[in-house]
DNA sequence: AATTTTAACTAACAATTGTTAGTTAGTGAA
DNA sequence: TTCACTAACTAACAATTGTTAGTTAAAATT
């Protein structure tokens, strides 16, 4: 059953997910997959069962993944900075892997309907979770003493939304990109 | 004509502006439009053309505004790092006087029909402007040497960012938001 | 008072939407 | 060979879409 090779509905969600992110979930219609793939309209539903379900197995795939990451870091013992770091290693990581669908959990998630409130929950959690690396890194002395909320804010808008610049570098190293992200986030670009 | 009050076009353009922001400029029609006035969606059609030149007054105005102020900035003879903090407080201001305008800036622009080279020709020449002043402030040594593109990409991204989060902070105060912004950008969380 | 203008209305349109029902050709298992 | 299954198809559906035509009551202008 579970093969290595794309099944049928695996090629779906990919295509739609492409879809989705050059012009957004609710001006995709089903007949635009569809023909994305050469075939008709109801012959999708073979494989799915709407197309809300296709933006929700989009959206909370990846949402359940930053929160994973987010937990193996919390629970990792190391400083808040390197803390910070895996972070923005994780967003990269992350965000490359799934161009597209990042997308979609950026721009679409108030589509979701059934599903809406576990993926407000994630999110929320999520972002408690970064606020508290940033306030413990605070009270230690680590970082500046600057609202919390604006530092968040600022490196979390960055981090989301790495799929709009990911794509437009082919030749980028994903390594170089990282260190560099860190440096400007956490040291800013002022000599 | 030009009245202080305003006219029942500029009226649509404000309701349909914030509902956009909430569902995407595609999941709104004319009917939800109208309902928010208390009206009905064909009497619309007496004060504006189309759904679509909704959105391009909407989004072609503000694109408008970014380009003048980026002109006045670029010539303006200031340091690189104070034009760095006249773009921060100009992205302030204008996003905090059009919180949800900016969201169909960033996210439903590619719905542009017409107009869409012109947005995508003002956006281009606003991100060369942008890169140049870094790329100055680079040669003069008042930045450090890390890529333009991914300082650009950094910075630009969380001021585009500032319209979800401004709206969250009713007590903020905007010079401060402008101050701490440029601290963080500039020169890093890191103590 | 007569008139034009404004801005709402109802009714309808053609096109498009997500989705279902029923059918059919091909494939692998019994 | 027979059988069930897979995955495509055509046809159709009810609802919704942006928009137009024609009407009407009130307000502004003459």
């Amino acid at each position: 059953m579970k093969n290595k090779i794309e099944s049928r509905k695996e090629e779906i969600i990919r295509v739609a997910t492409k879809l989705f992110k050059e012009k957004g979930y609710s001006a995709v219609t089903m007949r635009d997959i569809a023909k994305s793939m050469g075939i008709k309209a109801a012959s999708l539903y073979n494989h799915i069962n709407s197309k809300q379900d296709i933006l929700k197995t989009i959206i909370i795939s990846l949402a359940e993944q930053f929160t994973a990451g987010m937990l193996e870091i919390k629970s990792s013992g190391e400083s808040c900075v390197n803390k910070l770091k895996a972070i923005i290693k994780l967003h990269v990581t992350l965000s490359s892997q799934n161009i597209y669908g990042m997308s979609s959990l950026n721009n679409d998630w108030m589509h979701l309907e059934e599903q809406l409130p576990y993926y407000i929950k994630l999110r929320s959690e999520y972002e408690d979770d970064f606020k508290n690396i940033l306030e413990q890194g605070i009270g230690k002395g680590e970082l500046i003493n600057v609202k919390p909320d604006v530092m968040m804010f600022s490196i979390l808008t960055t981090l989301r939304s790495l799929y709009l610049w990911i794509p437009k570098k082919e030749d980028i190293d994903l390594h170089d990109l990282t260190e560099n992200l860190s440096q400007i986030l956490l040291d800013g670009i002022n000599k």
